[in-house]
DNA sequence: AGCCTTCTGTCATAAAGTAGTCATATTTCC
DNA sequence: GGAAATATGACTACTTTATGACAGAAGGCT
């Protein structure tokens, strides 16, 4: 399985065999070579995991990776630090910077590759594998099913996304263009408008069960998901 | 969505441009002259996003940002930095100021609306996740809602906006072109009365809990909302 | 490959819901 | 009482959302 990962490390030597032993495994490996590139990247690509430097000129890697998990969309990205040496992985144990994993320079080849795998395989199986539930609304991430007080019932792909974004996102205002980077992805550009369609659809398929209420519309902010529980 | 955004830029055309463009896209803009009077702001205000010069007259955009990010409460704002030059990029880039994104002037209008609202999609998160409460008012800033004495009210946006401020804006008079500016934005221009009758609406919703004394009228001044406590 | 069905994004139009203004009533202060 | 400031109700233009229709894309079936 192929992967795009980006490599966050000023050294170049050790870019060079990291990046080496990533495409060995056959993933796409997207370099940077400070924090602003790497940002820089970020605002228009959306990596499968980062490997990131603890120490570098500018602003740290520990400092990027802390504000990275404080953001909304690139929080769910894996990440791997890479310190340089072993008293510092102390400190990146207690101040949790949020990295999901780390590793200590120099970098022992086989595991890096072990490694890097079950950051990317766990990620992935986190999102397969489940069932997910909410007010009688059931959807099966792994066969594409929805059932609606365990009645099965045909949805298409994009109110599929849609449902399980809310379904994950409840009772919180999302305006359309967070829906749409959410639910279609960033960069993909659409009409705002297109999510009402989609808002419809839902609502549609919900109704002959009584659920479609719990998809509130607030004017000029954008749908939300509601359970009904006040605060 | 609307947001609200802090323009810190000396040069006025600018300041003018990028205002325009910003109100196009619905947000709401609080414009400072210098680093003194962002501050200034600052004080009674809780901006979205902060865009801000980074070669101003006194005290430099680049000194203001890296105070602000010390700050505990404002180091969330999102940062914009604008640079006059390319060559002065890297300078930035390796100082790191602690800004979030950066942009050369002169400044591309497309680009900039897309990273304005990239920003603000992004890092939506940490500000919508409050609840904002006193004297029984609550309202909660990620589903728009309005309770008071915790049943569910339904309240229009200009409404909730008005009340946000005063939620957050306890005990002192602000005069209507104050509140004009402040929960309308600079730059949009309406009647004085206008404040009058959606101070009106307010206390309309407020009226059946008898909430509605708290909203005083200071004749000759303004509104004030007020929580009974003396100082 | 060709045909058919389903899905998707966009648009035009209908339908709601709001916001700002104005005219008028009411209050306040001297 | 009278001027000035506010409160209030009504109106309308405008903005935002819902909805149905449509054409192209994607997929499936034979």
């Amino acid at each position: 399985m192929s992967s795009k990962i980006m490599l966050v490390e000023d050294e170049q030597p050790i870019r060079e065999m990291l990046r080496y032993s990533l495409e060995k495994q056959n993933h796409l490996v997207i370099e940077a070579e400070n924090v602003s590139q790497a940002r820089e990247i970020l605002m228009t690509n959306r990596p499968d995991l980062l490997i990131v430097d603890w120490m570098m000129p500018g602003e740290s890697g520990v400092e990027f990776v802390k504000r990275l998990k404080k953001d909304e969309i690139l929080s769910e990205i894996p990440t791997m630090m890479l310190t340089a040496r072993v008293e510092e992985m102390d400190k990146v144990n207690g101040l949790d910077s949020g990295a999901d994993d780390y590793m200590t320079k120099p970098v022992a080849i086989r595991e890096f590759q072990a490694r890097v795998n079950a950051l990317l395989r766990r990620s992935s199986r986190n999102l397969d594998n489940q069932i997910i539930e909410a007010l009688g609304i059931k959807i099966n991430l792994a066969t594409h099913q929805l059932s609606i007080d365990d009645q099965l019932t045909s949805i298409g792909t994009a109110e599929f996304n849609l449902l399980k974004f809310f379904l994950t996102h409840k009772n919180r205002v999302y305006s359309r263009s967070q829906l749409l980077d959410f639910v279609w992805g960033q960069g993909v550009y659409l009409e705002e408008r297109t999510v009402d369609v989609h808002m419809l659809r839902l609502r549609k398929i919900l109704k002959p069960f009584n659920k479609q209420d719990y998809f509130i519309t607030v004017r000029g902010m954008g749908y939300m998901f509601s359970d009904g529980k006040i605060e």
